[in-house]
DNA sequence: CAACATTTTTTTGGACGCTAAAATAAATCA
DNA sequence: TGATTTATTTTAGCGTCCAAAAAAATGTTG
């Protein structure tokens, strides 16, 4: 159903518009602004006049070399986001532990901090207080006013829930349902939101390359376990409860291996490095602890191994591959995307799967969709989660919050021009 | 990204907004209509004169009695969508044959043509221009000028590329890739549309009840063939080519039983007529032909002997449910849907599906999800898949073809008021 | 170096669509 | 008949966008 539009909207519409332009292409000058929002120059003029009025944008005064070759006209005055406007915060949890990543308006970024907090151990609803007490100390260190975080993001390896603001279940913790948003919207009053690992690497995908990742695309991360991020219509989807694209815990094969989640047969028993390394040492009972997370150099190991042409390991690695195919293959089935990203640690491996996923792809999958797919493989940065946290963190500031222009989101700022 | 905004989106969206009112909650006095749409009663004045000058829309003329109990002050007038606007047209393509649905700008439909034309025997280039042929032949048998017809819309049992107007496979016809919406457009110079089954009756649905089914929900449709509608955050999903949900040919087990579209092990395999009737027949090789189409007849038997408990039978239909709970149960940790509907000729067996398939669920599917997902049985008419397409068709003359009030769209039209 | 050319930005004046408030319309009530 | 009530229309004004004109700031040229 469509919704009533009046000025108001158009306002919040062309403001959010303007600081997005701004923040996708860097300082970019009023003329070119107009050009690449579709907006007359007399509109730019008046809505950058506001925006810098409320200290969320200002007129960068050009050292006089740095400007592009003289040319006749006047000169260009480049607008940029003012990085004082605003702070915000991204923390990323998983069984490494607890980041934070402190930045600002312009969306740089401080460097990240790891957290001394033993998630095994903290009691459940500990966290969320503990997790806010070191946000206050460190922003304290680093000289961040805690008035001047206006939002928060968190990721999380495992499930969680947008909607409730819990993570009802993840690797990093012994507990269920953890609560995070709620504690820490009530302790530090900055109104915070969650989501999972992949989802934040499809953000940050979609703002590397919009062309290429913004319509609809299956970032499939491999890592501990196997996550998913669907962009559908160039949107991280999220489901009816946020916790959609639980592609590690899709049934592969009735009754197969135990799974971390207690089920039998998900794609991660046989996908994640637990999986493989279950197969690799043929244990498929009950004496091998799938809890038990999974050293990096004995994983190193089994891949070398492998390539080194280790039958048992090359095998193990081989019926991940197939499992991981299969399970693309279905996702392909359902959701017809026109890409397939994989992502995340696990892609180390990935010539070592390859073969038996696209394999498992011929077998499970009609040839007319499997045609209209594209592969790709992309290096995995550790910084893509907090990348992508931040973007969708700052895109909801733009949207929500500083495109409707109240007055209370006016920033205090000092002048109208600051170098 | 957001959009670029202006007065012209404002009145377009507004203007659509009032159709689609109009068109769901039936005749609306302006004061209702305001009070629905959230607009002050002098937009409603301003865009409903307007509505009514371009002949969308006319002022009822209330038989003296109809009204209701006298109430004191000025009597509401009420608006209604006038009928006489627009024709559209809704195309069936399925292994029954073709039909068309006649429908005014109103919604009103006549009755359903069965055409005769065997999607069989009719090589593919000549279908769209028998069908053309078909459309011209009976709109003047009816009196429905062509040129009144502003858009035709298409269903078909099978799959359908929305982008390329093409049905790669049906189970209708021998060919594959039928080109549907370019002849239909080049020879009745009407703009046209295809989509499956499937996603109309989710289309119907949303029409029935928009607060039980436009979140997310699945629309799993059991006939000769499984297909699926997606209803993704209120809008019925269509994927990068236009060809998501393909459930029924998502792959259930890796190499299991020959399925219609040459896979091995597709869902469909299993739960489809074919399926069940070939399980019951126990011969899993090449001697049964999966494209012969299963007689109605022969699936009633097979039903009765189940429900008289003969062991055959009702194996068959357990393997199916089986089946169909474990691909739902992927599906659901894929999607995350607040609801699943199942819908089609074949839930009249679903009684006996039931068990397996919630026993399926409970092993394919972590708890957590498996509690937040409604399932619901819909009884089919046969008529939803018409009623589904027109649904759609009309919100597409609504939102993007009317509620622009260009020159070119305006109707002509008598007078001001009709009665 | 002054007049001209060029490009960017701002200002001006008007259009469009929404809305609150006032006016009008059309009925019932007493 | 006049008061009351409710629905609709008209009026006056507001916010936003935009085309065109004006202004600003620089380079070019004779």
């Amino acid at each position: 159903m469509l919704k009533k539009a009046n000025s108001d909207l158009v306002r919040r519409q062309n403001r959010g518009l303007v600081l997005e332009t701004l923040r996708q292409h860097g300082p970019l000058a009023r003329i070119t602004l107009g050009y690449q929002t579709g907006l007359s120059p007399a509109s730019i003029t008046s809505i950058s006049g506001q925006l810098i009025d409320e200290g969320l944008v200002y007129s960068i005064i050009e050292d006089e070399e740095v400007s592009t070759q003289a040319k006749r006209g006047r000169p260009q005055t480049r607008l940029a986001l003012n990085p004082q406007a605003t702070n915000v915060l991204a923390i990323s949890i998983s069984v490494d532990g607890v980041e934070l990543v402190f930045a600002d308006f312009s969306g740089a970024t401080r460097e990240p901090i790891k957290l001394r907090l033993d998630t095994y151990a903290t009691p459940k609803e500990d966290f969320g207080p503990r997790v806010a007490h070191e946000i206050k100390a460190n922003a304290k260190r680093l000289g961040i006013a805690l008035t001047s975080i206006k939002r928060i993001g968190v990721a999380v390896q495992g499930v969680a829930d947008t909607i409730s603001g819990e993570i009802p279940w993840s690797p990093a913790f012994c507990a269920r349902d953890i609560p995070v948003v709620r504690p820490l919207e009530r302790i530090l009053s900055i109104p915070c939101s969650i989501g999972n690992n992949a989802n934040m690497i499809a953000e940050a995908l979609i703002a590397t390359d919009r062309k290429k990742y913004g319509g609809t695309t299956a970032v499939v991360f491999l890592g501990h376990g196997v996550g998913l991020g669907l962009i559908l219509n160039g949107v991280v989807f999220h489901g009816a409860n946020g916790r959609a694209a639980e592609l590690g815990h899709m049934n592969h094969i009735p009754d197969g291996p135990l799974c971390r989640c207690g089920r039998h047969g998900c794609l991660e028993a046989f996908s994640a490095d637990y999986g493989i390394m279950r197969m690799a040492n043929d244990r498929r009972g009950t004496d091998f602890d799938v809890h038990a997370a999974v050293r990096d150099d004995d994983m190193r190991k089994l891949e070398l191994a492998a390539e080194a042409g280790d039958t048992v390991a090359t095998n193990a690695f081989n019926r991940a591959g197939e499992v991981l195919g299969f399970g693309i293959a279905r996702l392909i089935a359902l959701i017809n995307p026109q890409r397939v990203v994989l992502a995340g640690p696990g892609t180390r491996a990935y010539d070592l799967l390859k073969d038996s996923v696209g394999e498992a792809l011929r077998r499970g999958l009609v040839h007319d969709l499997r045609k209209n797919v594209e592969f790709e493989v992309v290096p995995f940065g550790k910084d893509m989660i907090a990348t992508g946290t931040l973007v969708e963190t700052l895109r909801h500031l733009d949207r929500d919050v500083y495109a409707t222009g109240q007055k209370g989101t006016v920033v205090e700022f000092s002048g109208r021009k600051i170098a």
